[in-house]
DNA sequence: TCAACATGTGCGGTCTCTTCGAACGGGTTC
DNA sequence: GAACCCGTTCGAAGAGACCGCACATGTTGA
C-alpha cells in the first residue's frame, strides 16, 4: 500500500525534479530519499525514476502513480473525516423520506438550521407517496420518515411520533361541470368526473387517494400538480385544506360539501430504535416542536 | 494513511471478532494485534472498537473504516496493476477517433485481436465528422486518429500514414425528380434540390459535404443516415462509392453523371511521434496492412 | 580548461518502531 | 471453583528507517 509519506516522496520528486531538493523539502538526507525511492521501485516492480539523465525524471509510469497516488491520498483524507465523525456520534448520512404531500420548501429552514451545525453528515431528501414511506423505512432504505400517514405498521423497533391532522377538502374548478352542483354530493356522482390522483412512476405500481374503483382517472406526479390540474378543470379530488386556502378564497377552486366526508389523516414521524446518533436525536428534536410540525403539516398556501 | 497491515488487521477483528483470532489468523502475538490497533485508534483520533463486552466489537467507526479500506485497498490493487502495465510499455488508456464514414463495424475485428493481447489497456473509440479528427488529434482528444480526410495540417509531432483513396458517386433514388434526369448534371440543377448533409449536433457547429450555397438541406447525423435518406427520395448527394455499390445495383439508387466529377478523399491515419507506447505501435501494425485499409475504407455496403 | 558546485549512490552506525514472550486481571463455561 | 479464553502491560530483542560521510559523475561559470 502507499504510506502518506511515499506520496510525499513522489510528489516532491515530482516537483522539485530533483532527489537532493526533495530530501531538503522533506527534511531528509538525500542518502535516504535515494533509498526510500528504490524500495519504492522495487515495490511496484516498475520503473517509477528516469536516472538516464543528469537529473532523474518521473517516467510515465512513475507520473501515473504520483497523480493517482494524490486522487487516493484525497480520498484517505475524507475517509479520515467521516471516521472522526461517525465516532463522534454522527452519523455518515441521513436519509430521510418524507411523504409527498408535505411540501420541501418547508423543510428548508430546517436544513438550513442543520448546515449550521457543520456535522459534516450527508443529508439526503427523498420523498415517497402514500404508504412507500413506511416501506422505505422497512426496507431500510431511509433512517427517518418524516409525514407517513395512517397508522404505523409493524416494523421491529419501531418508534413513533405523531405529527398532527391534515384536513381535506373536496374542491373543484368553478368551470367544471361539478362547480355548480349544489348540496352534499355523493360518491356515485363524483365517480362519473375523471379523478385526479397523485401516483409515483418509479415504483410502477399505480397507487392513488381515495380513488372510487372503475372511476377514470389522471395521475400526476406530486400533490402540487394535483392542486393545479384540479384549479385547471381537468379533474376533482380531496386536497390538502391548509394549501388551497388562498384558492378556495379567490374563486380558483370551490369547495364541495360530501355525503362521505373524508376523516382527516394522522401524520407520523417514525424511526427505527437500532440505528441513533446525533443527527437522527436532532432532527426528531426539531420535529417535535409543535410549531415546526404545523408547517410542515400545513405546507405553503399556492398562490392564487 | 493505511497500510496493507493495518486493513488486515481490521478485516481480520471484524471477521473473527476477537484480538486473540485476529492475532493467530495473521501470524502474530496478540500483544502485537493490541498494540497496533490502540496505535491505529490514536492514529484516527477516534474510538474504533468497543471494549465494554467480553469480546470486543468493532464500533460504527470501526465499521466504517474497514468498509471503505476494503474498498481503498481495491483501488491500490488496480492502480498497482495499472502502473506496472505503464512501466511495461502499454499506455493506461488509447484514445482511438474515426471519421464517421468509417464504420464502426469493419473495426470489431481489429478490437477483438487486441484484447486477445490481454494488455489492459482501455480503450476508447469515437468518432468525428469532417475535420473533427484532426482537431481532435491537434487538442489532445485522440492517441490516433483514423480515416482522416483532407490534407494533414500543421500539427506539431504530427505523423500519418495513407490508408487509400475513397470514391464518391452521386446517386439519387429513382422516385425522386432528379431520377429521371438525363445527361450530366450541373451544379445550378442539382443546388434546386435539397441535399442531405452528415453534420455533427454535438458540436454545434454545422459542417456538410460538398454543399452548394443557398441549398436547402437536411442534416442528419451518420453517413449511414445519408444513404437511407437519400434512398427515401429525402434528398441527393454524395455517397460512397463502395457501400452503395448493392443498392446501386439493385436500383434503390440510380448513379447521375455529374458535370464536375468529385474527386476521390485520400484518408489517412494519423497520430503524434511524441507519445508512443506498445498498444498504439501494435494498431498501427495492423493498419499498415493494406488488407485491413482497405477494408476500413470500404465499409460494409448496406443491403438492399 | 579547470575549479566550484550539484546530484545520486553505497556503507556503517544510531535510533525508532515493531514484535515477541511472559505475566496479570477479568470474564465465560462446564 | 477449575479450566479456559480474552485483552492488556512491560521489558527485551530485532528489523527497518535514518543520518553522516565518502565517492563518482555531471553541470556551470570564470
Amino acid at each position: 500500500m502507499l504510506t502518506e509519506d511515499e506520496l510525499a516522496l513522489l510528489e516532491a520528486i515530482r516537483e522539485t525534479g530533483s532527489l537532493s531538493r526533495a530530501a531538503a523539502r522533506l527534511g531528509r538526507a538525500p542518502s535516504t530519499i535515494s533509498h526510500a525511492a528504490r524500495q519504492l521501485e522495487a515495490r511496484f516492480d516498475a520503473l517509477l525514476f528516469d536516472r538516464r539523465r543528469y537529473r532523474l525524471q518521473l517516467t510515465p509510469a512513475g507520473h501515473l502513480l504520483a497523480q493517482e497516488a494524490a486522487r487516493l491520498m484525497h480520498d484517505v483524507a475524507r475517509l479520515t473525516r467521516r471516521v472522526k465523525q461517525v465516532a463522534g456520534g454522527w452519523e455518515d448520512r441521513l436519509r430521510i423520506v418524507t411523504d409527498e404531500i408535505l411540501e420541501f420548501d418547508t423543510l428548508l429552514p430546517v436544513i438550513r438550521a442543520f448546515d449550521k451545525l457543520e456535522s459534516g453528515v450527508s443529508l439526503r431528501i427523498t420523498h415517497e407517496v402514500l404508504g412507500g414511506t413506511w416501506e422505505a423505512l422497512r426496507e431500510g432504505r431511509a433512517d427517518l420518515v418524516i409525514g407517513a400517514t395512517n397508522e404505523p405498521p409493524a416494523i421491529s423497533q419501531l418508534r413513533w411520533a405523531e405529527l398532527g391532522r391534515m384536513e381535506w377538502v373536496f374542491a373543484v374548478s368553478p368551470r367544471h361541470p361539478l362547480g355548480k352542483a349544489t348540496g352534499p354530493l355523493s360518491q356515485q356522482v363524483v365517480s362519473a368526473h375523471r379523478s385526479v390522483v397523485v401516483a409515483d412512476s418509479s415504483r410502477g405500481t399505480g397507487r392513488g387517494y381515495g380513488v372510487v374503483a372503475g372511476q377514470a382517472t389522471l395521475a400526476v406526479p406530486t400533490m402540487r400538480a394535483k392542486i393545479l390540474a384540479q384549479c385547471d378543470g381537468l379533474g376533482v379530488g380531496w386536497l390538502p385544506r391548509h394549501r388551497v386556502s388562498t384558492l378556495l378564497k379567490n374563486g380558483a377552486l370551490v369547495e364541495k360539501a360530501m355525503a362521505d366526508p373524508r376523516e382527516p389523516n394522522v401524520l407520523f414521524a417514525a424511526w427505527r430504535g437500532d440505528h441513533d446518533g446525533r443527527a437522527l436525536s436532532w432532527w426528531l428534536e426539531q420535529i417535535r416542536q409543535p410549531r415546526l410540525a404545523r408547517r410542515l403539516i400545513d405546507g405553503l398556501p399556492l398562490p392564487g
